[in-house]
DNA sequence: TATATTACTGACCGACCGGTTAGTAATTTT
DNA sequence: AAAATTACTAACCGGTCGGTCAGTAATATA
């Protein structure tokens, strides 16, 4: 009869310590992403990852250490792979450039990933702080690779010449939205967005353009 | 000497009835672009707009209220114009689509209320019920319009056969790119990014292409 | 000038949340 | 198996903020 003594009983926690940052880590980025930075209660996070918000505090000195690490326990890792890639690659600029935006939406715009990307567009201004750190470690460097790939096309004489950090934004921006929008209006939308249809389409204007003929223009 | 009686002194505040409500959105206004929708105090705007926050709350029943009346206030209006616009213009259809771009920029991307449309990308899934008032009066709106006018350019044959739902958000990508990037890291970027070159930029990659010399792909 | 009306104030409430800490129970050591 | 160690809990603190309301002072009315 174990009413009212368990033989055995399973102890009410257990000490886990080398688990425990991982398994923090990972609730985190899931509360993170589901509510954004301000609206993350550590409680949740701490009740998520199976521990009290004490314990949280052991591993993690603040709010924004947690959330740094996250960042870089995910992101950085994958911007250290994006620049191997870009480095040792072979083929022509125009595939490279196809290539990285694919494999950028398969890495991170389709795992919720993305939702920290969305969480520091969307909150940059009020935390100055983390949003310094989140452009050093991360925007500068994408920025970067991006700017490498374009000399790489223009060095080779693949594309046109044309202003370097403007063409950066140009070619990030559809990413950036398809990531902003499958994390705000999506879910609202009648026919939610497909994203490797919609890449295709941006893809296919960009190196395409969007008239009939080639070279009529009408404009002036 | 007015030390302890002033002589026809100043009242304490008075009583504004008819201006208060557009003093008050004004201030809400400021304020949400500013911070944000969770993170706008209410005794903030109140301040702002000189009253208390009790008088913000004769006026305004709820936050959620306030910013409706704030959108209703600002974006609903310049929607109505817009529609008026592409209904009656009667120039090409890659300059209407050029214009519309344009004037988008100018009349909302340039000014504060760019603020708004990143609060809800931002902050929409925390807050539903706005979300779905949002998206009803303005987003849905303004899909509508950007398809009307692909129609026109396709029906007319300016513009190739695309799919419009995809094209539509390509298209819209870089404006509301450009209004996030301006209220999150633009003030972090060492050259802040220029709308009118960027969005030259833009136009120019959608119309003409990215490549040296037309149709020349190197793909698989 | 006296009275009535009401726009406005400001103190207050209760829920929330980041961060702290005294104490407890699981594990290790002897 | 007793003692020492420490990972962990849970109650707590202080500040914040949306929302309320009793009271007050500015204006209208007579």
């Amino acid at each position: 009869m174990p009413t009212t003594l368990e033989i055995k009983s399973k102890p009410r926690w257990e000490r886990r310590k080398d688990a425990r940052p991982q398994e923090l880590l990972a609730a985190a980025l899931d509360i993170f992403v589901e509510r954004g930075y301000a609206a993350t209660r550590l409680d949740d996070v701490a009740a998520r990852a199976g521990v009290s918000k004490g314990t949280l505090y052991l591993y993690f000195e603040s709010k924004e250490e947690l959330f740094k690490a996250v960042v870089r326990e995910n992101l950085v890792p994958a911007l250290n792979e994006a620049e191997d890639y870009v480095e040792n690659y072979s083929g022509s600029s125009t595939d490279l450039l196809r290539e990285f935006i694919l494999a950028w939406w398969k890495r991170i715009g389709e795992t919720k990933l993305s939702g920290i990307t969305k969480l520091m567009m969307a909150e940059s201004g009020n935390f100055p702080e983390v949003a310094s750190f989140y452009h050093e470690e991360v925007i500068s460097r994408g920025n970067a690779l991006i700017i490498r790939v374009l000399e790489r096309g223009m060095h080779s004489g693949e594309f046109r010449r044309i202003d370097k950090l403007h063409a950066n934004l140009v070619i990030v921006s559809p990413v950036l939205m398809l990531m902003m929008w499958k994390h705000s209006f999506n879910a609202l939308q009648p026919h939610p967005i497909s994203a490797d249809d919609y890449l295709d389409s941006f893809l296919d204007l960009i190196t395409r353009g969007l008239h009939a003929a080639p070279f009529s223009f009408s404009n002036t």
